[in-house]
RNA sequence: GGCCCAUUCGUCUAGUGGCAGGACGUCAGGUUUUCAAUCUGAAGACAAGAGUUCGAUUCUCUUAUGGGCUACCA
């Protein structure tokens, strides 16, 4: 048997990162068997433009490189697979003749009942503390109740007739052997006065129709999948296999994480300090950083970051799930060798936007110069640093910049904090913090600098080991400590109080850029301590 | 209210009828020109109660807590 999955997004216009684990997980387990994945659009409650709303999801999985074998096309607006149309708005007809087939064979029923008075029965039985099981006094299984009804003016809705005794049982793949009573099932609503049919019929029509075999879904719908196999077996379906994922949790949290609460989440303060980051990058290269379309939560943030797929994909898989006690780096093929639904834990798992952190920068870190670079080098176009396209020289001085800030650069817009090794020398800005501690109030650090300025322009070697051996004995001729020199080098000409190693800093400028740029920042400080006399 | 599900360090998790392991984070110390990084070390968990048992984190029951469904949402 071929194994067939899928993952059947709304479409809302963003990727939401535990539907990307819902996917992912689906996606492993086809790619494993050798079978297929499926994405299918659910827009039967759309009014929005489904294209336009569709595209963002589409692009994030093209972008996790989670691929689909049949679905939509890339650009949204067809479909691709043996199936014909996987999109629900342009399936009704299906779905009408399912209702009309179990309205014949008995399964279902006309229902006139008003709103009021199947909420009033509810209500009732909810006062009374007891099981819900609705009276079907407006029931109508004939043409002549039917008629009656509508002569009293009465809008029907089509309902599931539920079975009223024994059990559902059925084994879930992660979660074992479940049992539900079915007279605890109420009656569904599967079709609407104006036709339009529901999710569970749906669901259900289009598993069939498209062959699923392993239903792997949230566990927030553990509690429909009795009357969905109520409607498979009705209808004469068999049922696929069902696996319900634990749902991810809001950071620090145990309730489910929701693009609504988004507020909320960024109280806690290490999702508040992803956001941050993340904002500060959007910023500077023209992305709208408002939380409720740029945040976290969504999988679009991670990519316009600078975040890489495997990362993200390699966190997802490890909510909710592990090989053994140890591993926790997966490639994509070792993810699919191993993956197990069995292996699935049962809990809710929270997200954790440190860990996330935490493994994107083992990623970054272990990706060659030539790959950071080209991850990099977008952002600094962007932001307007660098023009499009790169020269030779700047693609090399670029690269001497990677190499230098290291393992300081966890996302690729993370290439922004250098942002000072870009502007011109005479642009360049001095925070105004450390320019106060490293070069107005030491008394020395003006002279010191004159003189560092002397002695690179004579220097014979530009590099960064040779410049430290040079600094270091220019220290021991001043009597004054390398740290007594270096802080304010490093702000003279850099304009910032961290950076990378300062002899790095010094080779990648060059000689001709740290002498102009000491230069300005003595000329500033002179100008303060004349404004201050 | 009813039905269903879950519960191991702060977080993600491993595991077993007999010493509870790893990762992220945290803390302390070393290294260091800043920021990182790195090295060494430390702290830190079986939700509570009862039962079965020589022995229970593990099995059973009860409670608590969290969550889902109970929609003419998906």
């Amino acid at each position: 048997m071929t194994v067939r999955t899928r993952f059947a997004p709304s479409p809302t216009g963003y990727l939401h990162i535990g539907g990307v684990r819902t996917a992912l997980f689906n996606w492993l387990l086809a790619k494993q068997a050798g079978g297929q994945f499926i994405l299918r659009i659910d827009d039967t409650d759309s009014k929005r433009n489904v294209a336009e709303a569709l595209q963002p999801i589409l692009d994030g999985f093209t972008w996790l490189g989670i691929d689909w074998d049949e679905g939509p096309t890339k650009n949204g607006t067809d479909s691709i697979g043996p199936h014909g149309c996987y999109f629900q708005s342009q399936r009704l007809e299906k779905y009408q003749s399912a209702v009309t087939q179990l309205l014949e064979s008995g399964h279902a029923y006309r229902d006139f009942s008003k709103p009021e008075e199947y909420s009033g029965e509810r209500e009732a039985a909810e006062k009374e503390k007891r099981d819900f099981v609705y009276s079907r006094t407006w029931m109508a299984e004939t043409d002549e109740q039917a008629a009656a009804f509508e002569a009293e003016g009465r809008k029907s809705v089509v309902r599931l007739k539920m079975p009223r005794e024994g059990k559902c049982e059925f084994h879930d793949l992660v979660r074992g052997d479940v049992s539900f009573e079915w007279a605890g099932q109420s009656d569904t609503v599967i079709q609407r006065n104006d036709g339009s049919c529901l999710y569970n019929l749906a669901t259900v029509v289009d598993d069939c129709d498209f062959e699923i075999t392993h239903v792997v879904r949230a566990v927030e719908h553990l509690a429909n999948t009795p009357r969905q196999i109520f409607i498979a077996q009705s209808l004469g379906f068999e049922s696929p296999q069902f696996a319900h994922l634990p749902f991810v949790a809001e950071p620090g949290g145990s309730k489910k994480l929701s693009k609504r609460d988004i507020e909320k989440y960024l109280n806690n303060k290490d999702f508040k300090r992803l956001y941050k980051s993340g904002a500060d990058i959007a910023e500077r290269i023209g992305i709208q950083g408002d939380p409720k379309t740029f945040n976290p939560v969504l999988a679009d943030f991670y990519r316009d970051v600078g975040f890489l797929p495997d990362a993200v994909v390699n966190y997802l898989l490890l909510l909710g799930w592990s090989l053994d006690d140890k591993t926790e780096e997966f490639t994509r093929e070792e993810m699919i060798e191993h993956f197990s639904l069995g292996r699935v834990v049962k809990g809710q798992a929270s997200f954790d936007s440190q860990k996330l952190t935490a493994v994107q920068s083992n990623y970054m870190n272990r990706l060659n110069l030539k790959r950071k670079v080209k991850m990099c080098l977008p952002f600094l176009q962007k932001a307007g640093l660098i023009p499009t396209p790169i020269e030779c020289e700047q693609q090399a001085y670029l690269k001497q910049i990677i190499e230098a800030a290291d393992d300081r650069i966890c996302m690729a817009g993370d290439i922004l904090k250098f942002d000072t090794f870009f502007v011109a020398d005479e642009d360049l800005e001095f925070e105004e913090k450390p320019f106060q501690k490293r070069l107005v109030k030491p008394e020395q650090a003006g002279f010191l600098l004159g003189e560092a300025v002397k002695l690179f322009a004579t220097v014979d070697d530009w590099m960064a080991d040779s410049l430290e051996k040079d600094l270091k004995q220019f220290c021991e001729s001043q009597g004054v400590g390398i740290g007594d020199i270096i802080h304010a080098l490093r702000v003279a000409t850099t304009g910032k109080a961290a950076g990378f190693g300062m002899f790095d800093t010094l080779e990648v400028l060059g000689r001709e850029k740290t002498i102009a740029r000491i230069g300005w920042a003595l000329d500033e400080l002179s100008d303060r301590t004349n404004a201050a006399t």
